[in-house]
DNA sequence: AATTGCAATATGCAAGTTGCAAATTATTGA
DNA sequence: TCAATAATTTGCAACTTGCATATTGCAATT
């Protein structure tokens, strides 16, 4: 056994994804000590093993201290490790990504959390800019098979939101009437009691989700 | 910071699967010592930081090690953490999942590997049962969209044989002139020049995957 | 050498899905 | 009241899929 191995350091960070002017962006924060200092990095932090149950613990717990979040979609993507990612020495980062509506974010949010384009991503600390990839890599694939994108809208919204937000999510154009007969079919939303937007010309029906856990299909939307 | 916090151990496990007997079969170790000495565990070790250039190619060390493999399919799983799955103390193991053919397995397997039926799991070290449940619904979810179930064939296998590993793999029937249809549309496999197998009524013609990496489809097969 | 049995492979069609275009509806502002 | 606009519904052709039935190639038997 190799109890006097060095152990690796263990870190967790967070992709926390949100939809701001129609762009998918991520939250990212400028460094402010060695390594890569000031430089763009994902937010994150070491496991307290006296505190954090787990390293989903742990990615809760970031997401509040560092943007002032609770209660949103947060699941694990994967590890990343290896003896260069980290200029200290080997490391490995268990990486979770999270999804928060744009309002939910821009009411807690602190000022050193700025808000990326994914298209936009240069210069990152560490291996982040491949976390976000594999991520976004995530988002796109787990999207198009499960109600994921509809937890980067706001508790309750319209058909033509929750069409749109699945085509930026998926990178394609979705077609109207097929997208309102599968959504049907899925059962995933309800009508919102007497709700009705009146952002447009003809005022577009408000639903929710009919429930709060994330549902996965067997054919893509 | 908290680099002076202690470091949580950190591990890698591999969840090894084949299908033997038309069972799906994970390899399975009986510890030689505490803790849960005695009791079936995953095969894994420690991250070497000296050798072990990611987690991965620990992964890749500890089947060669411990199961006398080289070469097969490996993917991460996740990563599961906690204070209390194992009793030396706060710990994450990083898990892989490994798919090899029976034929491959049988040549080198050391005798202190067993191979369990999934249906059969009990009594395990840790929390590999849940390792492996988790595994499992990953290859079930994974291989009805991608070539994933092939690599628990051999390298030339026949189109019943392709079909009846998917069906196990997915946990359901398979229409046979479908699964044709698709896997010819797919273009996912190529016929071995002059290949017959012999063991039946009319022999099958022989077919081996078109490309050694795995490939993601759109569409359930 | 022809016949039978069997599993592999091919074919045809009904039923289910999906994509597209056009029609209808509810509202706002002229 | 009417035109403009975006939300929603409807109809249908094209494509997919599931199922049943037919055909094929070989082995064992007659």
């Amino acid at each position: 056994m190799h109890y006097e191995e060095p152990r690796p350091i263990l870190t967790v960070d967070v992709i926390l994804f949100t939809v701001q002017d129609g762009e998918l962006r991520v939250a990212l924060q400028r460094r402010d000590k060695s390594p890569f200092e000031g430089q763009f990095a994902l937010i994150g932090g070491y496991v307290h093993t006296d505190e954090d149950a787990s390293t989903l613990a742990t990615a809760a717990r970031v997401l509040k201290e560092k943007a002032g979040l609770e209660g949103i979609f947060l699941e694990q993507l994967m590890t990343f490790s290896g003896a260069d990612r980290d200029p200290r020495g080997w490391s490995a980062s268990v990486a979770y990504y999270a999804l928060v509506p744009a309002e939910k974010l821009s009411a807690e949010r602190p000022s050193d959390l700025e808000l990326i384009s994914v298209d936009r991503i240069t210069g990152l600390a560490f291996d982040h800019k491949t976390i976000i990839a594999t991520a976004v890599k995530r988002l796109r694939n787990k999207g198009a098979y499960s109600s994921l994108p509809a937890f980067l809208l706001p508790p309750t919204f319209t058909l033509p939101q929750l069409r749109d937000i699945y085509a930026k999510v998926m990178g394609v154009d979705l077609n109207d009437s097929a997208f309102r007969r599968k959504i049907e079919e899925l059962q995933l939303i309800e009508p919102v009691p007497g709700g009705f937007s009146k952002a447009s010309a003809r005022p577009a029906k408000l639903y929710r989700l009919r429930t709060t856990a994330l549902r996965e299909f067997d054919r893509k939307l």
